[in-house]
DNA sequence: AGAATATACGGAGGCATCCTCCGTTTTCAA
DNA sequence: TTGAAAACGGAGGATGCCTCCGTATATTCT
């Protein structure tokens, strides 16, 4: 057994944590996945090496910064499972996604280059409470027998951000998304 | 009025331009969409100037290499409306791209990187014959009542390509895939 | 065929970004 | 207060992007 006896995190360390994930959330909702960490790193007022010590890789930076998203899904999920009929539920809850990701393009393209297993892998413990939240909302559906069996949280998941990152910004974008949707909210029917 | 008297193409520029379609096909294929293009150039057996002259942008050089898988999609499409019923002749249609994406999965990130409103217009005249093809299976099954009203060609393929491009690649890949869009297709009936 | 010219070629060069490495600085705890 | 652990910053080497232009070659004309 490994003795766990750790010094208290550095304040200096925390804060610039902050700093960058404050800077990276501007830099690279604006500039997309391919946005500079050097600008991110000069946006936060740090050295891009403290950059590198706290992301080693720019997936993980991308993943921090999106976690906080996803804390925020988890509780909508949870408001709607308890108030609305199974399918709709679940259709409010793919709109409340199509909200947040209008003002976050640029992450989302971001997020769909880089959700490699590995990283899911080490994100469980964040999205697998989105997964489980979505879950929840599916179960329902499913034990009330209003939602055909063999959909898992995660196919709803990915499809969403799939439509949503797929289709082309653009005036009708967010009328299009929801109609795709909405039709697949269909599909889901039993 | 412009006098259009023109010089007949060189052949080393044809025969350059083949080259860099092929090695792009190969490099894009495996590295994705930020693959280096001195990387092309240099399986190419040209200059990167060579390469910038004939695609002055990255989109270019993608969009020339997409725009041959184009055309087996399309040959595709048109055996498959007069063989079988609407549906599941969208339905095959849609696993004959999964196939095909299946081999060319960078292809396709970078495509769905690259899909600018500008773009398309540029190649309104292929893709507009995939969309069209497209068009006519989906016609058909509205004509018989078997496909509701309001899905278009468009909402077809970028949901197909959305799926593909944003499910994880591995071992259940192409199965997971195949299940989400079986769930569109049904979310088509009427 | 040979000359003239339009066309295409290659790669050097300037700039940006990536990421690592390590000397310096700051924080924490004793 | 002081020394070690932790964190900082940014220089530097590598790579990629794209432009520019001197050189080379294909085509056309005579």
């Amino acid at each position: 057994m490994a003795e766990v006896r750790k010094r208290k995190p550095r304040a200096d360390a925390q804060k610039n944590r902050e700093l960058l994930l404050e800077a990276a959330k501007e830099i690279l909702g604006r500039g997309g996945p391919n946005a500079s960490l050097e600008a991110v790193a000069r946006r936060a007022g740090v050295g891009i090496g403290t950059l590198y010590r706290h992301f080693p890789t720019r997936e993980e930076l991308f993943m921090a910064v999106f976690s906080r998203e996803l804390d925020q899904l988890i509780v909508t999920a949870e408001d709607l499972v308890e108030r609305d009929a199974p399918l709709e539920a679940i259709r409010s809850w793919l709109h409340a996604n199509v909200d947040l990701v209008e003002t976050k393009r640029g992450m989302l393209g971001a997020m769909s280059l880089v959700m490699t297993e590995d990283l899911k892998q080490g994100y469980t413990e964040r999205s697998s409470l989105v997964l489980a939240a979505v879950d929840r909302l599916l179960d329902k559906g499913r034990n009330v027998g209003e939602i055909r069996e063999g959909v898992s949280a995660e196919d709803l998941m990915q499809t969403l951000y799939a439509v949503c990152y797929a289709r082309q910004p653009g005036p009708d974008w967010r009328e299009n998304v929801l109609r795709i949707l909405d039709i697949f909210v269909d599909g889901l029917k039993k």
